[in-house]
DNA sequence: TCAAGATGCTAATTCGAATTATTACAGGGT
DNA sequence: ACCCTGTAATAATTCGAATTAGCATCTTGA
C-alpha cells in the first residue's frame, strides 16, 4: 500500500524541517514566525505537487478542528425507504456544508449489538469538529452523554434537556398546529380529534401540546385518539381530525370517500407534516409543510456557532401552511 | 467542560504505568505479556469506576487507519433530481461500510471555480483512507492524477486506462447488450438499430460494442443512431431498437403506440440499463438493470482490497435481464 | 550456589502535526 | 573585535494510546 505522506516528507523534498512546513501550511505569521518568501514558496510547491493534505488525526489529536463535520443517523442513510425522511434534511445539510467549505462524514461504522449507536467501544465521533444530529427520536443515554462529555453536536428537531439544554435547530409544531385549529375554529369546526401517538418523542409531544393549547385557547372540545377509526370519530361528532402522520391522513380521506363521506364536506382532515412512510399522492391534504431542507442548513450554521463561540443555540423553525383540499366549513 | 481522563491517569490512579492499563484494556497475552491477576483487577476497577474510555484519535494515530473511505462525485449527491441515479450505488457503499466499520466522507468541500474537482489548490481528497468515484463520466486528468499519485481509488463504473490501469467495479455492459441481441435474433429480427451517444462514457462506449459484436456475429444488419426517430427507423426497415437511455426508449414505445403501432408487435424496443432521466413507469421495458447497489457494495470491498493487499482490482458484474413486455417476434 | 527460566511490570519509542524555545547567521553600529 | 538587532529556520516537546525491548525479582534444578 502506497504510505500516506507525511509532513516529514514533504520537509524532506524541499529541503526545509518538518515545523516549517507546518508553519508554511498554517500561514503562520504571527508571534515571531518568519518564514522566506522563498522558502514559503518552495513549500507550496511541493506541497501543489504532491497534493499533500495534513492527516485529519493527528491534526485532531493536536488541536480541534479539520473541518470535518459528522452527521449522525440511527438508520442507514440511503436506502429508499428511509429517503423521503432524511433526503430533505441531508440536501440542506449538504448545501451548506459546501457553502462553509466543510466534508461532511457520515457514520456508518457506529455500530454496537446489530444496532447504530453513538457511543460504542470505539465511537468515532470525535473524528469530527462537531456533529449533526438526525432522526426522528434520539436516545436519551445517548444525548446525556454527549451534552457532558462537551462533544459538540446539534440535534435536527427539537430536543428536551438531557443533563442539560441540548442544542437543536427544529420545527415550531406548536404553533404550526394551533395556527391548523384556529383556522379550523373559524370556519366553524368545534369537534376535534388528534390522531397519532402525540408522546415519545419531542415532535410529538410538540405537535399535541399545539394542540391542547388551541382547543383550550377557543374553548372548543379535543380529543386524542392514537389510531384513527372512521367509526369512532363519527360517533363522537368530530368534525376536524389532526393526523401527525401524513399517511394515516391520506388513510383517512380514502376511506371516508369509500363510505361515501364528503371530505372536507363531512369530515376535515389536516395533516401534520409527519411523512415517516411515505404516503400516496393523489389526497391533496391540508395541513403544513416542515422546513426539512432549511432546517439542514440552519443546523449546519447553528453547529458552525457552536464550534467557534461555544454557545449552545436553540432553535425552532416556522412550518409552511399547505393550502391542500382537506380542510373546509362543516355541515350544519 | 471536565477534561478527559486518560491512560496517563488511571494508571496513577491504580499505581501502575500507562503500558500497563494499555495492555490490560486490550486485553493482550500474546507476545510474552503477562500481567497478574490481581493487578489487571486492580486497573479494570478503576476503569470500570471512572468510566474511561480510549481516545479513539490517539487510536487510530498509531495504527495509521483512518477508517474513512471517502465518496467523491462530482455534483451534490443528495438534491433529489440526481437521486434515482446515484442512490442505489450509495445505498450499497453504506452497507458494506458499514460491513467493514468503515465511515463515509462525503467531499461536499471540493470545489474549485463553481464546480467540483477531485484536484483543487487544497484537495481533501487525502483526508480517507482511499475513495471511491462515482459519475457517468470521470475527467480523465483528474483520472491520471489519481493513478500517478498512487492515491488509493475505487471507480464505480468501468474505465479505461489513464496513464495506467484504473481499478473500478463496473457492468457489463458488452455482454449484457450482446445478450439481449441473441435473443431477438432468435425471435427473428434481422434488422437492428443502436439509438444513443454510443461514445464519450465509456459505459456508452461498452454498450454500442457490445451491440456491434453481436450483429457481427450474427451476420444481421445493425445501425447506430445518435436519436430516436420514429420514421426513420420504419424507413430503414428496423424491427427492434436498443435504447441507451430508458426514458428514450420509454418515450419511443409512447410514441410507436401513438401512431398506432403495435410494440413489439410493429416494433421491439429495448433499454439498456442507463437511467440519467427519470422515465414514465407506465412502460414495462425489456432490456436489463444494471447492478447497481452490487455495484456499491463490490467497490467498497475493492477498495478494501486495494488498502490492504496494494491491488488494482478490475471487474465486471452481469446485469439482470429485466423481462417487461417490448420485446416480441418481428411481424412478417 | 549459580545459571536458566519464568514472571510482572515499566521505560522508551512510535504515530503525524502543531507549537514553543532556541540556535544560527547576517549586517550595523561603536 | 564586540555587542546588538533582525531575520530565518530548526530542535524539542506535546497530544493519547499502542507496542517493544528490557529490567528487576523470584523459582527451579543440577
Amino acid at each position: 500500500m502506497a504510505k500516506r505522506l507525511t509532513q516529514q516528507d514533504i520537509a524532506r523534498m524541499a529541503g526545509v524541517s518538518q515545523a516549517t512546513v507546518s508553519l508554511v501550511l498554517n500561514n503562520r505569521t504571527d508571534g515571531g514566525v518568519r518564514i522566506a518568501p522563498e522558502t514559503r514558496a518552495r513549500v507550496l510547491e511541493v506541497i501543489r505537487r504532491t497534493g499533500y493534505v495534513a492527516n485529519p488525526i493527528a491534526r485532531r489529536l493536536h488541536d480541534q478542528r479539520n473541518r470535518i463535520l459528522g452527521v449522525f443517523t440511527y438508520e442507514a442513510v440511503f436506502p429508499s425507504t428511509r429517503a423521503d425522511f432524511y433526503q430533505p434534511f441531508l440536501e440542506g445539510i449538504e448545501e451548506q456544508a459546501e457553502e462553509v467549505g466543510c466534508d461532511l462524514l457520515l457514520f456508518t461504522s457506529a455500530k454496537a449489538g446489530g444496532k447504530r449507536r453513538i457511543f460504542s467501544d470505539d465511537s468515532r465521533i470525535r473524528l469530527a469538529d462537531g456533529c449533526l444530529l438526525l432522526g426522528r427520536s434520539v436516545d436519551r443515554d445517548d444525548l446525556a452523554q454527549l451534552v457532558s462529555e462537551g462533544i459538540p453536536f446539534v440535534s435536527i428537531g427539537r430536543r428536551d434537556d438531557a443533563g442539560g439544554p441540548v442544542p437543536h435547530v427544529g420545527a415550531d409544531y406548536v404553533s404550526a398546529v394551533r395556527d391548523l385549529v384556529d383556522r379550523a375554529v373559524a370556519l366553524g369546526h368545534r369537534e376535534f380529534a388528534y390522531v397519532g401517538a402525540g408522546t415519545g418523542a419531542e415532535s410529538s409531544a410538540d405537535r399535541l401540546r399545539g394542540f391542547k393549547q388551541a382547543v383550550a385557547a377557543h374553548g372548543v372540545r379535543g380529543t386524542h385518539l392514537p389510531f384513527a377509526g372512521l367509526e369512532r370519530l363519527r360517533d363522537a361528532g368530530i368534525t376536524a381530525v389532526l393526523s401527525e402522520e401524513v399517511s394515516d391522513g391520506a388513510a383517512l380521506v380514502l376511506a371516508a370517500r369509500e363510505r361515501g363521506l364528503s371530505v372536507p364536506g363531512d369530515l376535515s382532515v389536516l395533516m401534520l407534516g409527519a411523512a415517516t412512510r411515505p404516503a400516496p399522492d393523489d389526497v391533496a391534504l391540508t395541513g403544513f409543510r416542515i422546513p426539512r431542507r432549511e432546517m439542514g442548513r440552519r443546523a449546519v450554521q447553528a453547529l458552525t456557532e457552536v464550534l467557534e463561540r461555544g454557545t449552545t443555540p436553540r432553535e425552532l423553525l416556522a412550518c409552511e401552511f399547505v393550502e391542500g383540499t382537506t380542510l373546509g366549513a362543516p355541515r350544519r
